[in-house]
DNA sequence: TTAATTGCAAAGTTTTTGCTACATC
DNA sequence: GATGTAGCAAAAACTTTGCAATTAA
């Protein structure tokens, strides 16, 4: 569905503000918080205000455009939803995020919904751990 | 390294307060946050303040005797260290949470070192999707 | 004794809500 | 023109901090 159907679909309409918050999730290279969403439409827009920007984020997630993660700590992430589905590694000592192909992920995700008749959502798991840079070296 | 010692060796103390957080939180059958250990807590002891409550929950981290993750909301969770390993996985309908054995993720976890060399930590990953009871029954 | 810890109050951070005016369809 | 949306201000939800009094070691 283009983002016009579920527009018109569901009642909602396409603003200046809407769509300074959607060209902002596009553009973020990463996942990004709405505290930094609001950093670069106000660039654009200074007055637009958090609250256009939280309420703009739920709007275009109700759209199909955008998705939100949780991934170390409790703010809330946001990226595209039309990116190549992947799913979240992050380091617990440096904080940072790496991205995986499905493919790592899939056999998991079918055995838990053979054991567990459980729909795992890739793409909104965080799988925590510790990356390469950040293990510990053994001393030799 | 025991209570005791890793007591002594950081310089904390053991207090009324402390031991009942630590009660609580072993007590709890899955992860709680905050607010539900501090009512647990003031049910023996209702003066006991909601930052007295934070502020053990890091010591007691500290001293490695609880451990936080953060499933698909906000908020902070917390369990028991020495529980047995398992995964999480966490429904987004009902928000109910289930445990998986982890085995079920082991090949994943493998995966992942082998080609990311990242170090999953799989107690502490919350696998986000929708389980059984909610998935929608396709329609005849 | 001395330094960690508590309870209280206040403030910080992130997010939500109520309301009126305005913009979009 | 009807109603979804913006901006503002206030509040909610969760967590942290400063400080004087208390308590563990």
């Amino acid at each position: 569905m283009s983002l016009q159907d579920a527009l018109r679909s569901s009642g909602k309409r396409m603003t200046v503000q809407r769509r300074l918050v959607l060209d902002a999730v596009r553009q973020a290279r990463h996942h990004v918080t709405a505290e930094e969403i609001a950093k670069r439409v106000r660039a654009k827009h200074p007055q637009i205000d958090a609250s256009t920007v939280y309420r703009n984020l739920q709007a275009l997630e109700e759209l199909g455009e955008v998705i939100h993660t949780h991934l170390d700590d409790r703010i809330t992430r946001w990226h595209r939803a039309d990116s190549h589905p992947h799913g979240h590694l992050v380091c617990r000592v440096c904080g940072g995020e790496t991205e995986v192909r499905p493919i790592a992920l899939a056999s998991m995700a079918k055995r838990l919904h053979d054991e567990h008749g459980f729909d795992a959502d890739l793409a909104h798991s965080a799988i925590v751990g510790i990356c390469r840079q950040c293990r510990v070296v053994p001393s030799s």
